[in-house]
DNA sequence: TCTGGCACTTC
DNA sequence: GGAAGTGCCAG
């Protein structure tokens, strides 16, 4: 949200980190990489970069990340981005998927997304803008939404899109379902991370090595009913599912006359809506300067790599900082192919045709995105003691292998759960089943701290959640977010964590199984707000 | 603000 | 044909 960047304070964001970014063309720009919060993006780069030993980090310094579609997420960005929260659960529009690039191809890689605030203030949509009303709510559990692919190699991960497009929000904290809990009115960061999933690099000890990337021009504001018509408008000419809305056609006008019970022709509301606002919305004219900078939309970020010397734990424990972007318009990434991961081959391939009860398999994904990208053979095979697990079996056992997200809720949640070899326990939980703690207390804070240290997996998490470490069940992530990623598309930065291993409550069969792997990540807000965290 | 039902669409 | 994803709209 180029506009509801700058409209809501969202701090600039700063040069990315990356030390080696190709100029990436227009379509996709690598993310940001966030940086310790302290030291400017740029500052961090150097500092980071030198920290990353090529043990530690291996493989995660030269990652880099571009975000698919990103001309939409730009067009949306403009006026301001909008994502529908329902009790149920609303996917994403436009839906996030990336093209990875510089993982090692025999390495094996967690790929996973949480969705931190931006800010600590909640928002109103008056007068045709967006404008801070008051104070955030406490941050909602953090939650992450694993990808379904989940552990599977670089190579895989590289020959194709790799779509979160999956991934559903809601305005419901007690879900069931493992989807990502957003409060609407509120302002929200999407975040990419990586994580190492070698064996050799010590998955959930402290030598776990991440990165995370963020595209600023995802940024948004959730919403119960689409405020700014220009939203609606952009949704319904690019979503294929609300093709019925398309108000240039006869049908259009026939169904909507219908609908109103009026003779036809009728405009649609929509079309009137737009057309009555479409010259001016606040945010376009502010957006686009500060987005649509050439600067931003091309210059690729290669995510940071980092080790920490603090214990992932602390790493982990960074408060749920809000996740400010120091550049609104850095971040563009650029358009990549299509690629896609299908679940629905997957799930084929992995088990047959096990489908989860609540839900059906994989069929979201258009055949031209994931499937005809899909590889099985790239896939890894379903982490043990998952499909053996009696807990994940039947609902989600070999769906899990095939693919499905994986949403961890856990009261504790955490990265190492990730870890291929705890991952039979922790995949399979509802997030439903998992008590919710209390949300802490939302302090915004940057996820990184400034220093050296502060670049952690909790960053990660942060705002929503706590470090990844700490939670990835429960909300290690919260939020913390932080950090600032430097700029529209940032790359945050790699690091490694040492999450504790922790078991996960039992799935019970009455709960809807979580479509999803996600990790609840609560973190306690224990950082400082970051400099780059203006946001607000 | 939010919810549920509706018609429509994709898969 | 049905499940699921859309925005619209009344309440």
């Amino acid at each position: 949200m180029a506009n509801g960047g700058d409209q809501f304070g969202l701090a600039e964001r700063p040069d990315s980190d990356c030390m080696d970014s190709p100029k990436e063309t227009k379509q996709e720009n690598p993310s940001y990489t966030l940086t310790s919060p302290a030291s400017s993006p740029q500052t961090e780069s150097s500092q980071q970069v030198p920290a990353c030993t090529a043990d530690q980090n291996q493989g995660m310094e030269g990652i880099k990340v571009f975000l698919h579609d990103r001309e939409l997420w730009t067009k949306f960005d403009e006026v301001g981005t909008e994502m529908i929260i329902t009790k149920a659960g609303r996917r994403m529009f436009p839906s996030y998927k990336v093209k990875v690039a510089g993982l090692n191809p025999k390495t094996k890689y967690i790929l996973l997304m949480d969705i931190v605030p931006s800010d600590d203030h909640r928002y109103k949509f008056a007068d045709n803008k967006w404008s801070i009303t008051g104070k955030a709510e406490p941050a909602m559990p953090g939650r992450l939404y694993v990808h379904p692919d989940s552990p599977a190699t670089g190579s895989h991960w590289s020959r194709q899109l790799v779509s979160f497009q999956k991934l559903k929000l809601t305005n419901n904290h007690l879900d069931p379902f493992g989807h990502i809990i957003l409060n609407s009115m509120h302002k929200y960061q999407p975040r990419l991370h990586i994580v190492k999933a070698d064996e050799n690099n010590g998955f959930g000890s402290k030598n776990t090595a991440f990165c995370t990337h963020v595209f600023s021009e995802t940024a948004f504001i959730a919403v119960t009913s689409y405020q700014n018509h220009k939203i609606t408008q952009l949704k319904i000419e690019n979503n294929p599912f609300a093709k019925g809305f398309r108000g240039s056609d006869d049908n259009e006008l026939h169904r909507m006359a219908k609908l109103q019970g009026k003779d036809y022709p009728v405009v649609p509301r929509s079309t009137v809506r737009q057309r009555a606002c479409s010259t001016g919305s606040p945010f376009s004219g502010e957006g686009r300067g500060l987005r649509g900078s050439p600067e931003a939309v091309r210059s690729p970020y290669s995510c940071e790599n980092r080790l920490s010397s603090a214990s992932p734990q602390e790493l982990l424990r960074a408060p749920p900082a809000h996740y400010a972007l120091p550049h609104p318009h850095q971040q563009h990434g650029q358009q990549p192919q299509v690629y896609h991961c299908t679940k629905r081959k997957v799930e084929n391939c992995s088990s047959g045709n096990r489908q989860l009860p609540y839900k059906k398999p994989f069929t979201g994904s258009s055949p031209s995105e994931g499937e005809s990208y899909y590889h099985p053979s790239s896939y890894p095979p379903p982490p043990p003691g998952l499909s053996n697990n009696p807990l994940t079996d039947p609902p989600y056992s070999s769906d899990m292998g095939q693919r499905q997200a994986c949403m961890f809720a856990s009261s504790e949640p955490r990265l190492d759960e990730l870890n291929c070899t705890s991952w039979s326990y922790t995949s399979p939980l509802p997030s439903a089943m998992t008590p919710m703690e209390p949300y802490p207390p939302y302090t915004p804070h940057p996820p990184y701290s400034s220093s050296p240290q502060g670049s952690r997996l909790s960053a990660i998490a942060t705002q929503s959640s706590s470090p990844l470490g700490e939670h990835i069940a429960h909300n290690p992530y919260q939020s913390q977010s932080s950090g600032p990623p430097s700029q529209g598309s940032q790359n945050i930065h790699s690091r490694q964590l040492s999450p504790p291993l922790r078991e996960y409550p039992r799935y019970t069969p009455n709960l809807s199984p979580p479509l999803y792997h996600t990790l609840e990540t609560h973190t306690h807000i224990r950082c400082g707000v970051p400099e780059w965290s203006a946001a607000s």
